[in-house]
DNA sequence: TTAATATTCAAACGTTCGTTTTAAATATTT
DNA sequence: AAATATTTAAAACGAACGTTTGAATATTAA
């Protein structure tokens, strides 16, 4: 256990400030780009302290990762139990799943504070980075929640293979991905007259456009047959 | 314009390998871990011949991004221009636009020789990064392919606003991107009883289960209102 | 206060990076 | 065959990187 861990709660402002600049860095930069000279100057700390604190560059990222992760699987947990407490057994709507899911992740945008967009983009960023940090972090962690979620969804739309349902779930996974951690729509399209809204409104117009979207792709019918211009095979389980 | 471009169709082997070992050695290390030395020892070419040939490590990037987004559009081009002649003017079923352009991608995967398999990676992998290259790329060279599969989709779909179908291919491109250069289904799920098709028939598979859910979603009924346990906001537009 | 511990600090270490330079080898043209 | 251009080869450059060190300073405990 690192040092910046063994602290608990009452951290040094030194930690706190470490972990709000590498956050934003690792967001902005990559985590590559980013380096401790450029994290610990904009902290106003000495270089050592990243070492001293958290052992290295890469413990560093590991712990942030773990810290918020945490956080938001706990928070989605307790959506998707409170959900359960009041359906009484009943499975609950595909939407309200992914509401918890998903929706608790969007909510993170909101809390400036905390620098949840920051940490969105880096989340976004490392779910494709080779390391596969992340999915270690998710896998050795959470993976317990992963599953209340899928049991969740299997018992929400029976008659899916539960094969079907984890694909979908990781197809989502890659549209929120894309959703908060692009560059808001790319200039790909900004030769239409589409106005960007504010902010704050356009958040809920983006988790809303969202949530309709993957719902329709988790419910989309059972593909007997997509149409193809190379017919498609057909499933066999 | 850089040598490597000047030689035109004969280039040296020199180029070829170059090209061939920095695709795959981006792809799986990342841009910024894969280092000019890594590349031209895999290649057996000399440390130098990057710099001669290409000028320097980024645009050795930017050419290779260049030329395999120029044949992909081109490809996704001839696709939707065969779709519409076949249609004589009448708006095209949503998933055959689909297929067109994702399936083009999608198909890639098989191309071994090619190295389309790595290029998809890369692909993925470069779409979330900071630098932006690859969306300037498409900005800059294809902006007129996306176009064309915007106003096909348009048409496709009368009675959804454009700016929702905007949206949508930008979450069908990361649920796209997450399904190629994801690393298959990720461990999270690795609990479950689900077995890993081998690669020629799981990557048809792959490609149903993706067409399915991207049709799915890009054909959602407007949401009048998404199911959350805070009432989502309206749209306005 | 004093001793012990925890934290900060400046400086340096050894590596690796992208890039440049220099010259030799090879191919092409005159 | 001589002269020119192209390609490879080897070595070195300066800069930036993550990391380590050891002394200085602040904090806590006795």
């Amino acid at each position: 256990m690192t040092l910046a861990l063994q602290k608990g709660i009452e951290q040094p402002k030194t930690v706190k400030k470490i972990l709000e600049c590498a956050e934003r860095l690792f967001a902005t930069k990559g985590y590559d780009a980013a380096s401790i000279r450029d994290i610990t100057n904009e902290a106003g700390v000495n270089l050592a302290s990243i070492h001293y604190y958290f052992g290295s560059k890469e413990k560093l990222l590991e712990e942030l990762l773990k810290k918020k992760l945490d956080w938001l699987n706990q928070e989605r947990l307790n959506a998707l139990l409170r959900l359960e407490s009041n359906a009484d057994g009943a499975p609950l709507r595909p939407s309200l799943i992914l509401d918890a899911f998903f929706g608790t992740l969007l909510k993170m945008i909101d809390d400036k504070k905390n620098g949840g967009e920051m940490f969105l983009k880096l989340l976004g960023r490392s779910s494709l980075e080779p390391s596969n940090l992340i999915w270690s972090v998710a896998t050795n962690q959470h993976s317990d929640v992963i599953k209340k979620f899928k049991i969740a969804l299997c018992k929400s739309l029976p008659g899916v293979p539960e094969t079907e349902i984890v694909w979908r779930f990781h197809f989502m996974l890659g549209a929120t991905t894309f959703a908060i951690s692009g560059n808001g729509l790319p200039a790909l399209f900004s030769n239409t007259d589409i106005k960007m809204e504010n902010t704050s409104t356009s958040q809920k117009l983006l988790m809303n456009r969202l949530m309709t979207f993957l719902v329709g792709g988790l419910r989309a019918p059972l593909s007997k047959n997509v149409t193809t211009y190379e017919s498609s095979c057909m499933e066999k389980n």
